[in-house]
DNA sequence: CGGCCGGTTGAGTACAATCAATTCTGGTGG
DNA sequence: CCACCAGAATTGATTGTACTCAACCGGCCG
């Protein structure tokens, strides 16, 4: 294995700080000085598309730390159906265990890099940093943020709501990280996000289909979507959460 | 207010540890030392059957931790239909926010007491204090779990295995805090567990029939089931998320 | 006694699942 | 540059399940 050519940071954390006005974007949460320490301690780990990163049940020896590329956590249910609890993009955290055991699998959606942390070390370290710890709070408050909204659009029934919502979700991953973006890019295909959402990719087919008809969405490619009726789309998708600034506003 | 005459011994956090095994019982995380040390800065507060905690979007001052009674966590849809993010019990932490401002609306399903702890007082005890820091990383592994679990429930489309499933969840819960039972206590009516699993109250009913007729499970009044054939109950719910027990027998 | 709340039952409908066939797309090699 | 191929995506017809709306039941409390 050669020296990585490009100058390697450590690893990220990006998350909204839970108690604290952010104007809608996520930071950075880790300092130079923690990635470093994170660094020395981790090492880098690559993964093919559609290749394994650990599975549910097996002992967690480490998280990873997705660096480039998109990562799905996922559960199989009893018929064999596989269920996508995650995506997982860069800087996000993956490995949730319970007792010693991961209680997800996750595999490889596009190509991979991450930094693997064994937590034996990592744990060390949480014991003694509380600043770690604080940040690492922050970054599970966020997940749990995810995944309570997850489980929100789950909780709908109409299939095209389900996919705005799902559209509304990772544009405004986008959004708080920074990105404007005029497109929505969509690195997973459509049986990812019916796995996603809890439908069919033929329902998914039929529900982009049934947006785009109505001029509320234009697909340039399997990848790429638009918004084109702002206002349509809300309507479906129903307002996104609290933006602070008009939150403040329209608030006392 | 006089004072209580119970005797309080603060604050209590109950969850898996992550990263050790624990013979499937959940521990109390915090000592008598951070116990007492989060009871000088909070507060009790008391909530009558149905009464608010917090609404989504308020100002998130402060989080509350759950002492006697159940509570949920919910979320209005577009359409003004509730969402039941999640039931809440004792020991566990409720008040999740991003950016300053709660992420769900609290509410009481029966009497509540609950310690109120100011995050202002919190945060700076954060900062200081490691081991307290783990204890609530515990803790939100916990409640990500049993969100994703949730997520997880809500992709069914059945409702019988939806229902199966939450009971399951319902069981595992007191299992896990120790307590051996033989029925199933369901402190929440019907149409609250309706909009937890995402169906409505009518079709709930149903699927109780459903269960109660094929010989699967016996109501013995509104608030609590018997599984009465176990293994008609796991084909249809699935499998328990791995026992450590049984895992390290079946493994290697 | 009457009203209310939680719960049950029933008939008709709407929506997505299913299964199967077909088209589209991007990538490959000749 | 084109022909070809495999995987991804679309389309169509049918079926099943839960939703809707409405009526009804039973206990509890004033």
């Amino acid at each position: 294995m050669a020296k990585i050519p490009i100058p390697i940071r450590g690893p990220a954390i990006s998350a909204f700080d839970p108690w604290a006005p952010s104007a809608g974007r996520m930071r950075q949460l880790l300092t130079v000085d923690e990635r470093a320490r994170l660094a020395v301690m981790s090492s880098i780990a690559r993964f093919k598309k559609g290749e394994t990163i650990y599975l549910e049940g097996d002992p967690a020896e480490a998280i990873f730390n997705i660096n480039t590329g998109v990562a799905e956590a996922y559960k199989i249910a009893s018929d064999g159906r596989e269920h996508i609890t995650a995506f997982l993009f860069a800087d996000d955290l993956v490995g949730l265990s319970a007792e010693g055991r991961y209680t997800n699998s996750a595999k490889a959606i596009t190509a991979v890099t991450a930094y693997r942390l064994p937590i034996t070390l990592l744990r060390s370290q949480l014991s003694k940093d509380a600043e770690l710890d604080f940040h690492v709070i922050c970054k599970l408050c966020e997940e749990l943020r995810q995944a309570q909204r997850h489980a929100f659009l789950l909780s709908e029934k109409r299939a095209v709501t389900k996919l705005a919502m799902f559209l509304q979700l990772i544009e405004q991953l986008h959004i708080a990280k920074g990105q404007q973006i005029a497109e929505i890019p969509l690195p997973m295909d459509r049986s990812h996000i019916g796995r996603y959402i809890g439908i069919t990719l033929e329902a998914v087919g039929r529900a982009f289909r049934a947006l785009t008809t109505r001029g509320i969405i234009k697909l340039r490619d399997r990848g790429h979507v638009r918004i084109v009726d702002r206002d349509a789309f809300d309507k479906i998708a129903g307002d996104p959460p609290v933006l602070p600034a008009i939150e403040l506003a329209s608030r006392d």
